[in-house]
DNA sequence: AGCACGCCGACT
DNA sequence: GTCGGCGTGCTC
């Protein structure tokens, strides 16, 4: 019988924790909760045995095992193993990562009034608190309410105790640091599926009994109270149901009639609506279309025929086998994954497809729905704690087979995995930039690896790094060069922007010849798109005295100007227009310089909203529209816009790199990129692979549909090759090319790399430990490692926070993940906090 | 990451 | 003399 389990905890530390069992055995991949450390928190058990540790520490007993069987399958554990390693990450933080556990167990607080507090109310003592705290005499008196509801002694939940007593978080935390109160946390276990919540009419009022309601909730009386025009209307609105409805309809209604939502809130205050929580019964919205089984194969061409049938040949013998699907933009790659997640499911399998962001494509996730119907579970960033949980079961029960979701669906609890495919493979957006550090095509590599499954990555521009693999051999190469209805591909034509300025003599956003082909291209009655990489007004606020820029307080970027508007833009605020694109900070457009009081400020840089602007001016009678982080929020702001577009309604539209998001319009005959090459200068190993891809993605909106497309390029550097290839869609040149440059350089796909930060609130302390390091690694003379530093990190300071950074250069990785943790205890021994150094390995922006 | 414990300055 | 702010070290 064994008498010990190891569990993995959510803590930023490089071991797990042995607990005793005490008879109730739990599995490995089985969720516990174990104290630690004066909390109780959730863990997963990486392995049960009967070893006594050698050293002597006391040994708790696990609290609760709350899986019976492992909630992740020994597939899962071991990949989280390898991210582990690989990443040189705790391994806690990776099963955190992993599981959707927020909805499952939700830690809420109770307080208990402690002695401290009883006499604090008996003796009125005043003393202590009254004069010398911060607190506002309102404060003070909820204090005491607080004292007053717990002087029986109960234990109450924080939340009973909030509605009771108007006090907040803070408030009750204060209390507990004054040790008035004591603070006891509970884990409960939920059910998994999704709550809704229910608005329901208080019954009885008018001829109310006694004993409904809290009795300072109770209209006095025992009449209706005076209620104005909204609210009686809303108390209507429920009575006409049966007195009990949906809050979200109710919501819906009511902003349909013009009553604003805060109404409901007053009415649940005054107590006569209450607010139940329900679970309630699943359905994917607007879902229904069955039966379109096999579908998908009758439309593909010659091409994909074929790279399906690689795929699926791969398939049907089994085993693990990874492609690289490598389609030029319009040939048809969607199509591809589809008829392959199809064939998978055929053979009673399960499918997983990866996207960048499902939000910027819901085209794609509206397909799946329709092609998979009630087998598709989608999962992204933007599902509720709950709902996620939800989809993440009913994948772990095989009710689902076909799963569509962002970086960390890798993880999805998939049953009999046949297939995962990567679209997209080559975007950034892969690379999660918080511990760990994973980046999600590797890891389906690796998973398909694991699960002798096959994996398939696709792009148009694909990865370096996946390039070298497929020419290595180790990734099938299946190519499909052709767009689908033989569409040839767009005409790309490059405005020397430098000659430009030699013959107008004035620096303009547009280009002559772009205004021109604009205007003849909305003449015919077709659309233009517009790429301008920046979000924004001006990019930057300089001072013409001084030289110096408008800072960000936190950070050591400038501040991007905002125009006011009456949209939705991100900027609502009056007179903030200052932004920080980093942490988001604002500030007011000051009069004059901060540094040298000189009013000769001047914006510089043009983003996206002056482009907008601009363009109005330029063309009046242009319908444009507007896509950047500023006007899609959500994805229901980019499901319009693009509606917009397809309908017509919008014939000009001005945006980020968000429209090169594989929008199929078949109306946009011109594709303009302004200013996309500025990339070019930043100090980047992958700028010239970025501006690649950018323009490759972005000439693939040109002339989708029966039309010819075109692209005209503004470039301050006509001459760059990643510009020049791009212009003659020649990815196997730009990739020749790109390779010898990385060779020379040892960069990736020819070295391994790692970033290492160091990272301090205060300057000397960051820069003290990265001298420190720096010396260790002189010292160590590793001869199978470069280090590059120590060096001020590209973005010196972040979020009020220092920063400086070496980057490792290795042949193997099994050197550089040596080197890494030696690193890491080195740094141990010198008292560096494991907190204040981030390891970020094949590190995707060496920020 | 939290959380307890301990030192020190501020105010009655 | 007490309170609470914050730096330090540990967590099975």
């Amino acid at each position: 019988m064994p008498q010990f389990c190891d569990v993995a905890l959510p803590v930023p530390l490089d071991q797990t924790f042995t607990y005793g069992v005490n008879g109730l055995v739990p599995v490995v991949g089985a969720r516990v909760l174990v104290p630690f450390s004066g909390q109780r928190l959730m863990g997963v058990v990486v392995r049960v045995h009967e070893d006594a540790p050698a050293e002597e520490f006391e040994i708790k007993p696990v609290q609760q095992v709350l899986d019976e069987a492992a909630l992740l399958p020994e597939e899962l554990m071991k990949l989280a193993a390898w991210i582990a390693q690989y990443y040189v990450a705790p391994l806690g933080e990776v099963l955190r990562g992993m599981l959707p556990l927020a909805a499952e167990v939700k830690r809420h607080f109770s307080y208990r009034i402690a002695e401290a507090g009883r006499r604090v109310l008996y003796e009125g003592a005043v003393k202590g608190s009254s004069r010398r705290s911060k607190l506002t005499v309102e404060e003070q008196n909820r204090e005491y309410s607080v004292l007053n509801y717990l002087e029986g002694g109960e234990v109450a939940k924080m939340s009973a105790l909030r509605s009771a007593t108007g006090a907040n978080k803070g408030l009750l935390e204060g209390m507990v640091r004054k040790k008035w109160l004591v603070r006891e946390a509970v884990a409960e276990e939920r059910d998994a599926r999704r709550l809704e919540k229910v608005a329901v009419l208080v019954q009885g009022l008018g001829s109310r009994e006694e004993g409904v309601g809290s009795s300072e909730q109770k209209p006095v009386g025992g009449r209706l109270p005076r209620l104005n025009e909204n609210q009686l209307a809303v108390m209507a609105e429920l009575a006409a149901v049966g007195g009990r409805m949906r809050v979200r309809d109710l919501r819906l209604s009511l902003t349909r009639a013009g009553v604003p939502e805060s109404t409901l809130g007053t009415l649940v205050k005054r107590g006569l609506v209450g607010i139940e929580e329900v679970a309630e019964e699943f359905h994917l919205g607007g879902v229904g279309a069955e039966g379109k089984k096999h579908a998908h194969e009758h439309a593909l061409n010659e091409a994909q025929m074929e790279a399906l049938g690689t795929i699926a040949a791969a398939m049907e013998k089994g085993g693990f086998k990874p492609h690289l699907l490598y389609g030029i933009t319009g040939s048809g790659k969607t199509s591809v994954y589809f008829a392959a997640m199809q064939r998978a499911l055929d053979a009673g399998k399960s499918a997983l497809l990866l996207v960048p962001e499902i939000g910027l494509t819901p085209a794609m996730a509206g397909q799946m729905v329709a092609a998979f119907g009630g087998e598709v579970a989608l999962l992204h960033s933007q599902l509720t704690p709950d709902e996620r949980a939800e989809q993440w079961h009913r994948i772990r029960r095989g009710e689902a087979r076909i799963v569509v979701g962002t970086r960390s669906a890798v993880f999805a609890p998939m049953v009999d995995l046949g297939l995962i495919i990567v679209d997209e493979e080559h975007d950034s957006s892969y690379k999660q930039e918080e511990t760990p550090r994973y980046h999600g095509r590797d890891v389906a590599v690796m998973r398909a690896k694991l699960n002798e499954s096959v994996v398939v990555l696709g792009s148009a521009t694909p990865s370096l790094e996946s390039w070298a693999n497929a020419e290595k051999g180790r990734y099938a190469l299946v190519e499909m060069r052709a767009r689908v209805a033989d569409r040839p591909l767009p005409l790309v034509e490059l405005v020397d922007m430098r000659e430009e300025f030699r013959e107008t003599g004035q620096e303009q956003i547009f280009s002559r010849r772009l205004m021109e082909e604009t205007q003849a291209t909305l003449d015919r009655g077709e659309q233009v798109i517009l790429l301008l990489n920046r979000r924004g007004y001006s990019s930057t606020v300089l001072c013409r005295s001084c030289g110096e820029k408008i800072e960000c307080e936190n950070c050591a970027v400038s501040m991007t100007y905002h125009k006011p508007v009456s949209g939705n833009d991100a900027i609502a605020q009056p007179g903030q227009r200052l932004e920080c694109h980093y942490c988001g900070s604002r500030r007011s457009v000051p009069k004059a310089c901060p540094k040298c009081e000189s009013e000769h400020l001047y914006f510089l840089g043009v983003g996206s909203q002056q482009g907008e602007e601009r363009l109005q001016e330029l063309f009046p009678t242009a319908r444009i529209g507007r896509m950047d982080r500023d006007t899609v929020r959500g994805r229901s702001d980019m499901e319009r816009l693009l509606a917009r577009l397809h309908g017509g309604e919008i014939n000009l539209l001005v945006g980020t790199q968000m429209i090169a998001k594989g929008h199929d319009i078949h109306g946009v005959t011109l594709v303009g990129v302004v200013g996309a090459d500025f990339q070019l200068g930043l100090p980047d190993f992958r700028a010239a692979e970025r501006v690649f891809q950018l323009l490759t993605q972005v000439s693939g909106r040109a002339g989708r549909g029966d039309l010819i497309g075109k692209v005209l390029v503004q470039t301050y550097h006509p001459d760059h090759y990643a510009i020049q290839f791009a212009a003659k869609h020649d990815y196997p040149g730009f990739v020749a090319k790109e390779m010898q440059y990385r060779r020379w350089m040892h960069y990736p796909p020819y070295a391994v790399l790692a970033n290492v930060v160091i990272q301090s609130e205060k300057l000397e302390e960051a820069t003290g430990w990265a001298g420190t390091l720096g010396r260790w690694f002189q010292k160590a003379r590793l001869d199978k490692v470069r280090v590059l530093g120590p060096a001020a990190a590209p973005i010196v300071r972040l979020k009020r926070i220092y920063r400086y950074h070496f980057v490792l250069k290795a042949e193997r990785r099994q050197t550089l993940g040596e080197t890494l943790r030696a690193m890491l205890a080195y740094a141990e021994t010198q008292g560096i906090a494991r907190r204040n150094l981030v390891v970020d390995v094949d590190a995707v922006h060496l920020m």
